[in-house]
DNA sequence: TGTACATCAGTGAACGCGCGTTCACTGATGTAC
DNA sequence: TGTACATCAGTGAACGCGCGTTCACTGATGTAC
């Protein structure tokens, strides 16, 4: 908090101008980096899996400055599933845009890519809910690995995604039928991914679940 | 395995006999304790929760005596999981004959009890699929976390869940349903303890799920 | 413009702790004769 | 039946290692005058 107010006053001064955002400091452009490692190594480590020392060296920084850029490595770890979330909340939106591109529905195409088999090993970039999903849920319990900031996380990420499906919903499609379609995506990607080592079950499972659900709510009613 | 051909001859003399099973040595009886706990620890704290003193010390041994049991930490994990599979096994097989007492179908208990809302913190009891998937996809993926016998204990829990849907289907539904069908189940649980500090929001997706699986498989065919 | 000083961002050694693993030892149980 | 010995199941101290965290220090950048 404290960096944020003070690289406010100073930041004009930097300016690599490439983009349209406003230009980050020396510091506040490490940070993002340590972020941007950090939040990959999530997903594809879990959270357990997520260590200072590892983080920063694939930052290409030395493990002792870590503390300058954050409280804690718990810290590290709601700082970069919040922007886990902004990423995932964005990839929706994009997809579900994309939809005025082809003749393709939002609904159809939301499904089509959550659901394609290159997302299988892809754990960095596919849905974040199905790559912790289990870890999330389990810190939402009273234990030693409770905590209120990961804890948040787990209801934003939860929410965010069955509120992403929603807004793709197809009109005739009742928005309660949300939360049931977020669960089979979900599902569906972890259970592939357990059968990794029999690729044609893993795809069966992708299969059985794209098709279900397009066939139960992208066509109008009652259809086969 | 040393054990087992050992004490497969040494058996017969002690006989507590309370039991149909086979009698178990003093030994014997400690090694199924060590795993009863390992196995519950499993499911509430998760791959990396499960340490070699806790779980000795739950047991009522110190940790010393550990290696006298199992060859290493990721052998108790390898024997926990077999053991998680094969209780995950009986609880759906119960559930499926349990539909002979009650007017209810296989397929309805099943969905029910899988989603009944006690299973929110149940995590002991409840379906290790749902307790572990992220996890135990993650350990299929090549990286640090890769283990052979991690790989075939989540490909096996991965075919039981889907296989024990399979069994329970009404008979007008193809079997090509049971892996998004169990996929639904196992996304709509996680989602669900994701959402732990919303009560509604968490009951709400359970509903969810319950109410389009039954709708949509449990009745005879394009009904409401 | 130039000099002296302050602050910043990051370095790398070190500490403490937990955890998996090892091992010498002990009391109890079983066996040989 | 009784004695001596061997083996078993478990104990508890100790080791090594990794990891989160701390801290004194350094070169670079910015500021005051």
């Amino acid at each position: 908090m404290i960096f944020i107010i003070f690289f406010a006053a100073t930041v004009p001064r930097s300016s690599s101008a490439s983009t349209t955002q406003p230009a980050l400091s020396k510091k506040e452009a490490t940070h993002e980096r340590i972020l941007e490692v950090a939040s990959r190594a999530l997903r594809r480590h879990g959270l357990d899996g997520v260590g200072v020392a590892d983080v920063m060296k694939e930052a290409g920084l030395t493990h002792g400055g870590f503390y300058a850029h954050f409280e804690s490595r718990e810290a590290l770890l709601a700082e970069a599933l919040a922007r886990v979330r902004r990423d995932m909340a964005a990839v929706i939106a994009r997809r579900v845009a994309q939809q005025r591109a082809g003749q393709r529905s939002a609904f159809r195409v939301l499904i089509e890519s959550y659901l394609a088999s290159a997302n299988l090993s892809a754990f960095e970039t596919a849905c974040p809910v199905a790559a912790l999903g289990s870890e999330l849920a389990r810190c939402t319990q009273p234990g030693p690995q409770r905590s209120d900031t990961l804890q948040t996380a787990a209801r934003d990420l939860a929410t965010d995604l069955i509120g992403g499906v929603r807004k793709a919903l197809p009109e005739a499609v009742p928005a309660t039928a949300a939360p049931v379609i977020a669960s089979t995506l979900v599902g569906a990607l972890q259970l592939a991914r357990m059968l990794a080592d029999q690729p044609k079950e893993a795809e069966a499972v992708l299969a059985s679940a794209r098709s279900a659900l397009l066939n139960q709510y992208d066509v109008p009613a009652c259809g086969n």
